[in-house]
RNA sequence: GGCGGGUUUCCCAAGUGGUCAAAGGGAGCUGACUGUAAAUCAGCCGCUACUAGCUUCAUAGGUUCGAAUCCUAUACCCGCCA
C-alpha cells in the first residue's frame, strides 16, 4: 500500500486567510521540552500546512498574490522615479501560503540534503524547491506522478517550486563551479567556459542536449518537455525553461539568448496550459517566466517586457548577475513587471544580495548555499559567516550562535558540530545545516517584519553593517 | 646462539649513487562555495634571513667530487632455524 497515514496531519485544513505573523520569537521554535518527538506541530509561523487534495482548490484561482505592504519610494530608489519596489504579500498556492519576502531552500533531489521535512518546517520554512533535470533524471518524473506528486513523494505538505532545468544549461555547459552574483574582477572567459569535451550541455534553437553527469547518457530538454517533467513532478509553482549564460559571454550572444528565451517562453505558456487542461483533475501549477539579460539594463528591460507580456503567474530573475548589480537590475526588471503578480529571484543568498533583491523588488529568494556551505563546515550569524571547523573551536563548547533560536544552537555545541563534521558524520551536516537555513529562512522574516514595520532601512543598515564588519563572506 | 628481512620527514608508504627536503595516501592547518555534476574543491604541510640557504631518511664511522641509496659497527623490530 502506498501512501502515507498519519491522520493527524491529514486532519489540518487549507486556509487561505492565513494573516501574516510576526517571526518567530526564539522561545517560540523549540525548547527542550517539546522537541521529543514530532517536529511538525511546532511551527508557530504564518503558514499553515495544506490539507488532503480534495480540499485543495484546483482551478487557477487557487494561486495568487497579494500585496500586504510597499516600500516607501525614496531618492536613492533604484527604480523610474525613485521608485523602490521592495513589498510585503503572500503567495497563495494549492499547498499553502507564503509570506514575503521569504527564502526558499533548495532540495534539488526532493530532499533537503542532510535534513527530514519535518526539520525544515520546524525551522520556518515555508515552501521548497527541487530541480526538474535531477529528478528526470533519477528517479524519472513518472514515479513522482506515481507517487502523487513532489510534496507527497518527499512527505512535504507545504508550497514547492521546481527549476525548469534551465540552470543545468550553464552548470552542465558553460562551466562547473561558477557562480551567478560573481565579481567578476580578473575573470577571462577561458576561466567561466568550458570548451570540447568538458562541456555536458548544448544549446540549439530548439532546446538543450545534455549529457547525463549521471552515466553520460545524452538527454534532450526543450520548453515542452521540461513543461511535461514539471507537470508530471507536479510542483505548485514552476519556471519556464531557459537559457542561462555567464557574465563572459558577449553582449551579441547575450542578445541571442535572451530572445531565444523568449521563444522558448511562449511554448512554455502554450504547453504549460495544454497541460493544465489535459490534466484538469490536479491542482493547478503555478507557471514563472524566467528574465535573462545578463548585466545590460536595455536587455533586462526588454527580456521583463517580452516576459510580461506573455500569461505567466509570476516571473523569474535569473542569469549571471554582478554581484554589485544586483539592486539596480533588480529594479530595471521590476520596472517593466505587473506588480500584482509574484517575482523570484533564482539562486542568490549573500547577506547584501537579499537585502538589495528585496529592496528592488525580489519576493522570494531560492539558494543552495546556506546548505551546502554547511556541509563544508561554514556558519552564518548576525556577526559574519566563519567555519566550525576552524581547530580553534575544538573545546568551544558554546553554541554556534550566541543567542540562535534554532535546534542545533538550543542543543548543541560548537565543539560538538566541529568533532561531528571533522569526522566526517552524517549528523555534522544536519545540525550545520539546520542552522544555517533557520538563519536565512530567520533573516527573510526579519525583513519582512521591517518592511512591515516601517524600519526596512534601519533594519537593513544594522544588519550588513554588523554581518560583515569583519570582512566576512557571503 | 645461527641465518634472513627491516628501520624514510606526525602515521602508512615510494625511493637503492647526482634531476631528493625526498612520490603517493592519511592525519593536520587555512580558505572557497550564490536557480546543487558539491558529505565537494583549492592551497599549505622539516627550519629559516624562502627566486636562496640550513638541518634531515635508526645511531656512529667510512667510501665517493657527490650518499636516504654503497661499506663497517652498534641499537632496536620481524621471520625461520636451534
Amino acid at each position: 500500500m502506498r501512501g502515507r497515514a498519519p491522520d493527524k496531519v491529514r486532519t489540518v485544513t487549507y486556509e487561505s486567510s492565513a494573516q501574516p505573523e510576526t517571526p518567530a520569537s526564539p522561545s517560540s521554535i523549540i525548547t527542550d521540552s517539546e522537541t521529543t518527538h514530532d517536529f511538525s506541530e511546532k511551527s508557530e509561523l504564518g503558514w499553515k500546512p495544506a490539507g488532503p487534495l480534495r480540499e485543495v482548490p484546483l482551478g487557477r484561482e487557487a494561486f495568487g498574490f497579494d500585496v500586504v505592504t510597499e516600500l516607501p519610494n525614496t531618492a536613492e530608489g533604484l527604480g523610474r522615479g525613485g521608485r523602490r519596489h521592495g513589498r510585503t504579500g503572500i503567495i497563495h498556492t494549492p499547498h499553502g501560503d507564503i509570506h514575503t519576502p521569504a527564502f526558499v531552500p533548495v532540495a534539488t533531489q526532493a530532499t533537503m540534503k542532510a535534513v527530514l521535512p519535518e526539520q525544515m518546517r520546524a525551522l520556518g520554512s515555508q515552501c521548497l524547491l527541487a530541480n526538474a533535470f535531477h529528478l528526470f533524471e533519477r528517479p524519472g518524473e513518472e514515479i513522482i506522478d506515481q507517487a502523487g506528486g513532489l510534496g507527497k513523494f518527499m512527505n512535504w505538505d507545504g508550497p514547492t517550486y521546481t527549476d525548469s532545468g534551465g540552470f543545468q544549461v550553464l552548470s552542465l555547459g558553460a562551466g562547473f563551479k561558477k557562480t551567478l552574483a560573481m565579481d567578476t574582477t580578473g575573470l577571462k572567459s577561458d576561466d567561466v567556459i568550458a570548451k570540447g569535451k568538458q562541456r555536458h550541455a548544448f544549446v540549439d534553437e530548439d532546446g538543450v542536449t545534455f549529457k547525463s553527469p549521471l552515466n553520460g547518457s545524452m538527454h534532450r530538454f526543450s520548453a515542452e518537455i521540461s513543461m511535461g517533467i514539471q507537470h508530471k513532478i507536479g510542483a505548485d509553482i514552476m519556471f519556464a525553461f531557459d537559457e542561462l549564460t555567464t557574465l563572459m559571454n558577449t553582449r551579441r550572444y547575450q542578445e541571442e539568448s535572451v530572445e531565444r528565451t523568449f521563444r522558448w517562453a511562449k511554448r512554455c505558456v502554450t504547453e504549460h496550459f495544454r497541460l493544465t487542461e489535459e490534466c484538469s483533475g490536479k491542482p493547478y501549477q503555478a507557471l514563472f517566466g524566467v528574465v535573462q539579460g545578463a548585466n545590460y539594463e536595455d536587455l533586462r528591460r526588454l527580456a521583463a517586457s517580452e516576459v510580461a507580456s506573455l500569461d505567466f503567474d509570476g516571473f523569474g530573475i535569473g542569469g549571471a548577475i554582478e554581484k554589485k548589480l544586483m539592486g539596480e537590475i533588480s529594479a530595471w526588471i521590476c520596472d517593466e513587471l505587473p506588480d500584482n503578480k509574484p517575482r523570484h529571484v533564482l539562486g542568490i543568498a549573500a547577506v547584501d544580495d537579499i537585502f538589495a533583491a528585496v529592496e528592488n523588488g525580489g519576493d522570494t529568494f531560492d539558494c543552495v548555499a546556506p546548505a551546502r556551505v554547511a556541509r563544508n563546515g561554514a556558519i552564518y550569524t548576525a556577526d559574519g559567516r566563519w567555519n566550525v571547523l576552524r581547530a580553534a573551536l575544538k573545546d568551544d563548547f558554546g553554541p554556534l550562535e550566541e543567542g540562535c533560536d534554532c535546534y542545533t544552537c538550543t542543543h548543541y555545541s560548537r565543539a560538538y558540530v566541529h568533532h561531528l563534521l571533522k569526522s566526517r558524520e552524517m549528523t555534522g551536516a544536519t545540525l550545520a545545516t539546520l542552522h544555517n537555513e533557520r538563519f536565512f529562512v530567520r533573516l527573510l522574516d526579519n525583513i519582512r517584519a521591517s518592511i512591515d514595520g516601517g524600519y526596512f532601512d534601519d533594519f537593513k543598515k544594522e544588519t550588513l553593517t554588523r554581518f560583515y564588519r569583519n570582512g566576512s563572506k557571503g
